[in-house]
RNA sequence: GUGUCUAUAGCUCAGAUGGAUAGAGCACAGGAUUCCUAAUCCUGCGGUCGCGUGUUCGAAUCACGCUAGACACGCCA
């Protein structure tokens, strides 16, 4: 609907400016004013193009006006309100015959693409040998979600998942975990019991330790490491093993966290190492690399350190080995040239924000890129802080295991639906435990601006009022109850919507909204404005169901309109939420 | 030292690309349930948009300066 409105009014405003001599190109933006009782839509046009004009806005508004008008069909009134914006009230009409016209869409998102953009989402990103810890949640959620609403717009998304798979530690944690597995192998025992990923780590600590007061340890694990990267096809096959081991339980917590990342994506460090010298090579080709205390490096007229000395991108360590921004190049090199990306996305913590400005520039002046046009974009997010303002640690000063974290949030969310229904059986009281406790803590992340740190509270992330998942999983549940009550199927109902009161019509001209929202997180990769229109949605709809009773409705076509228009805000709702990879119990 | 980000109601946060009287939630005060889940809804209270200068018909939003905080700045990722 907004795109037919913004056309009419589009050419409606050319009509006038061309009596002034203008031909307009710049596109309107057709605002809904944050006072309802200034109309549904407004535009402030006449104020942008007064000066143009050679004109006063409140003239130029009026000639607008008086086009507008003759559109009986769309507008029921439209006036001049201020130093000269134009407010516009729809006909009831208009909404009804839009409304009923995305009922009958297959897709929620009215979606005709035009222009399919092949994108690679690079997030999550764990280490292997190491539990995953809270530092490991925004990354993982929010490249989920920026995925998935990429995709949702029919974009080809491949997700890549950029393991931390390699190099000096992966050769410390097999040097330790050699023996142990060597030893279950001979006694036939499952490598996952002897060895789960928290004794890996434990391993991984452990050498870290010895290296430092043991010379001997530290050379043997540089031997490994040599080894490992000659391809000693021993090394390797511990390698791949621990690797398995490590994921087997990254994938618990993916499943966990209902997030879509497979062994698929899995395109860790160790996936490029042979690809590192040709990078080095390609880089070399560009004439930009030079020898700098014995490390090769890019350095770029834009990056200068204190008192203007120039800042380096090391490409290659003076000992020849490759650190991560080798890697990340390599990477940006395989993505544009075998992935075929148009557009590359990062989902890193806000730390690498010079990491990723610095190696963004080196790709495109060393040409490394397949292609010279691929967008190059970064999203950084904040850290998730205690109570105390500092960095989300455990008393003992360790980071909170994301498992731990997790648990603690299903068990709170069980006791809540415990207390408020305790009449589910338990058995579904513990799968909506499930789903509204991650739930909160995905929402809690998603919902706030990814820009800005955010202090961690399961009472805040939890409650039942307010912008969280347990009140728009609520809204939710209530309009499953209402057609269980019905006794209508709610997967495929069908029925002609019509406006009787005004908190139908407010409602119905939200859920008409979504596509906006999506639009706007896969533009500008903030998720939190996805949630934003999902609370208002959910807003809209308590305020709805507690003025129109659908039950209790005496007129059969008022009563079938509200059950549509119920099932258009579930549906919407739903699927707001599983781009946000947050489930909605149909009962709760 | 240089750079990036942040500063909005008592608290937690929306307001990017300049527009109407700066919005929510929590908290606080009051009200609503013969009726679909009150895990809800409605009303009220609450602001020098960190400070200053500038640009503009118009600034929380843009520019410059200042203050406070977080983070980053050569061989870790």
């Amino acid at each position: 609907m907004k795109k037919q409105l913004v056309q009419l009014i589009q050419s409606k405003i050319n009509q006038v400016l061309k009596n002034y001599g203008i031909d307009n190109n710049s596109a309107i933006d057709l605002q809904i004013p944050p006072d309802k009782k200034n109309g549904d839509f407004s535009i402030n046009a006449a104020m942008k193009f007064a000066k143009l004009c050679k004109c006063p806005p409140q003239k130029l508004a009026g000639e607008i006006k008086t086009l507008l008008e003759t559109e009986t069909q769309w507008f029921s009134k439209v006036c001049i309100a201020g130093p000269g914006f134009i407010n516009m009230y729809l006909a009831d009409a208009i909404i009804e015959k839009f409304f009923n016209e995305l009922c009958q869409s297959e897709n929620l998102l009215q979606t005709n693409v035009t222009e399919i953009v092949p994108t690679v989402v690079d997030y999550s990103s764990v280490n292997i040998a190491k539990q995953m810890h809270v530092g490991h949640l925004r990354s993982t959620i929010i490249g989920d979600v920026l995925a998935r609403v990429i995709e949702a717009l029919g974009n080809p998304v491949i997700r890549q998942n950029h393991l931390g798979d390699w190099g000096l530690p992966m050769a410390m944690v097999i040097y330790k975990a050699e023996p142990v597995v060597r030893k279950a192998e001979k006694e036939g025992v499952s490598l996952e019991e002897v060895l789960p990923l928290a004794s890996l780590e434990q391993l991984y600590k452990a050498a870290t330790a010895e290296c430092k007061e043991d010379s001997k340890v530290a050379t043997a694990c540089h031997e490994y490491l040599v080894r490992l990267q000659q391809g000693d096809s021993e090394l390797l096959d511990l390698w791949k093993k621990i690797t398995r081991v490590s994921m087997a339980e990254v994938y618990r917590i993916y499943k966990l966290l209902n997030v879509k990342l497979t062994e698929a994506d899995e395109r860790g460090e160790s996936f490029y190492r042979n690809m590192l010298a040709d990078t080095v090579e390609e880089i070399k080709k560009s004439g930009l690399l030079k020898e700098d205390e014995g490390a090769q490096c890019v350095f770029l007229d834009e990056f200068k350190s204190k008192e203007g000395t120039p800042l380096p991108v090391i490409i290659q360590k003076s000992d020849g080995g490759y650190n991560y921004a080798t890697f990340d190049l390599a990477a940006m090199r395989y993505r544009t040239k075998e992935l075929g990306a148009k557009r590359i996305i990062y989902v890193t913590d806000a730390r690498q924000v010079l990491h990723f400005k610095q190696v963004f520039a080196t790709a495109r002046a060393t040409g490394i890129l397949a292609d010279p046009n691929v967008s190059l974009e970064h999203v950084p997010f904040g850290s998730i802080l205690g109570e105390d303002n500092k960095p989300l640690k455990t008393r003992s000063g360790e980071n909170v295991k994301l498992s731990e974290l997790l648990n603690e949030a299903v068990d709170r969310a069980y006791a809540v639906v415990n207390e408020k229904n305790p009449k589910l059986s338990d058995e579904y009281k513990k799968e909506v435990a499930r789903m509204v406790g991650i739930g909160a803590v995905k929402y809690a992340d998603l919902s706030q601006n990814r820009n800005n740190d955010y202090v961690f509270s399961f009472d805040r992330m939890l409650a039942l009022n307010g912008n969280t998942a347990p009140y728009l999983q609520y809204a939710h549940a209530r309009i499953c109850s209402i057609f269980r009550r019905a006794e209508k199927s709610i997967d495929d109902y069908c029925a002609k919507a019509i406006i009787s009161a005004p908190e139908e019509r407010e409602l119905m001209l939200k859920i008409m909204d979504l596509k906006q929202s999506v639009v706007s997180v896969a533009t500008d990769l903030r998720p939190h404005v996805l949630c934003n229109y999902l609370y208002e949605l959910s807003v809209c709809f308590s305020s709805f169901y507690d003025k129109c009773s659908v039950m209790n409705c005496k007129d059969e076509a008022t009563k079938a309109s509200r059950l549509e228009i119920c099932n258009m805000t579930r549906k919407t709702l739903a699927f707001g939420l599983d781009l946000l990879g947050i489930e909605a119990p149909r009962e709760m």
